[in-house]
DNA sequence: CAAAATTAATCAAACGATTGATTAAGTGTA
DNA sequence: TACACTTAATCAATCGTTTGATTAATTTTG
């Protein structure tokens, strides 16, 4: 059935996301994924010609919900620059913290030197969701409320590299939080918030030009 | 000879930890690296046991360098805590983002999820270094010279996560400082010494309880 | 000191296992 | 029947590792 099939394709992709998320791309071995997926091996390669072909159904089939996140928030001219930025940490907090193996799987492939062609793909995309945080920081220096000597670029290292690290390094950020990430009642009560709050904060007395310093 | 010998150790892991900062643990072959550094196959497992204790050796041979290194910045007693976090960051600017492969072979690997025993391995080694950080940082609060309310946990994480976000996704921090932060001359004259004064200052007007905030 | 015995270093070859991919023989549906 | 789908079996290639033999260096022995 048309609809079966559909399904079935959508699920492999599913597995196939989180195995080579888990394991990278050279880790994830087509066995595994077809075995993970409960499908015959041969299927992914029916379905998506290579392995390679897989992958870059998995990392297509992403890039459009990622593209019109920031876009919605950047085109709201109700809002100041520092609120946007508060709601862009919002959006990226609960969406990308959460979802996060296909962000290890990016971040991973990014950072190889060899694979050039997919690695072209994957930047021009979050070169994106960059130009849009960008975009806000600018129109807050703009308008005078950010300090004009403010460093954009690092500060948008900062927004990312910060999130990456506790996405990408599970193990390591549960030992320094003291508790496992990847409980999910933990990081849904605790850490969002609290990643909220701080990252508020920190951009807030870098950024902000006059804001009450006593809290 | 006893010096060759050593020598030869010191080519291997050399040839290594560049083989694998670019192919990843998986992608790198024991032929490629025997193959690269011109040495014989069997080798590698008679001078470490296995592709593994290669790259264990690779590992701690780094660590070892940086971990002695914080110690002794920690164990200074004429300093104060801000004092030590600023040593750390120009450290840490000026030896991590200046040789990257390594860094960049570290976060990929430990971004894995089902590699327990070597993933488990690097993680203990790595908090070492976190935890001397760690120390100075609740030194800082413990003397009252830092907010008894900053989340020190996220600054670490910002700490190593803005580091990690420029040398992990070289490509990706070119478009957005509008430079290319491989060009050796870009990075020495202007990048680190760029970072160096963005981290401190972004870290005191969060950390520092009363400071210049005009400038 | 010199011969013998021991150890360390190096090599080509091959091991079994696993990789991504393909084949040919089916299955069920329309 | 014709077609899309699914399977088990199999392919050559490559993987990490081990082997047995050979050479170089060191130590022991007479």
């Amino acid at each position: 059935m048309e609809k079966d099939k559909i399904d079935k394709k959508e699920h492999i992709l599913d597995v196939a996301e989180k195995v080579f998320a888990d394991l990278g791309y050279d880790g994830a071995s087509t066995r595994t994924i077809s075995g993970e997926a409960g499908v015959n091996m041969a299927m992914l390669n029916y379905y998506f010609g290579s392995k390679e072909g897989l992958f870059l159904a998995v990392f297509e089939r992403k890039i459009n919900s990622f593209r019109t996140l920031l876009q919605n928030i950047n085109s709201d001219g109700s809002m100041n620059a520092w609120d946007k930025l508060n709601k862009c940490i919002d959006n990226y907090v609960e969406r990308i913290i959460a979802n996060n193996c296909f962000q290890k799987l990016i971040n991973r492939e990014v950072s190889m030197n060899k694979r050039g062609d997919l690695t072209d793909k994957i930047i021009e995309i979050l070169m994106v969701n960059v130009y849009e945080v960008k975009r806000i920081m600018e129109e807050g220096v703009n308008s005078g409320l950010f300090h004009t000597d403010a460093d954009i670029a690092l500060v948008i290292a900062t927004l990312f590299g910060t999130k990456n690290y506790i996405v990408n390094m599970p193990q390591l950020s549960s030992l320094i939080l003291g508790h496992d990430i990847r409980d999910e009642k933990f990081m849904e009560n605790e850490l969002k918030p609290r990643v909220k709050t701080y990252m508020k904060r920190l951009l807030k007395a870098y950024l902000v030009k006059e804001h009450d310093n006593s809290k």
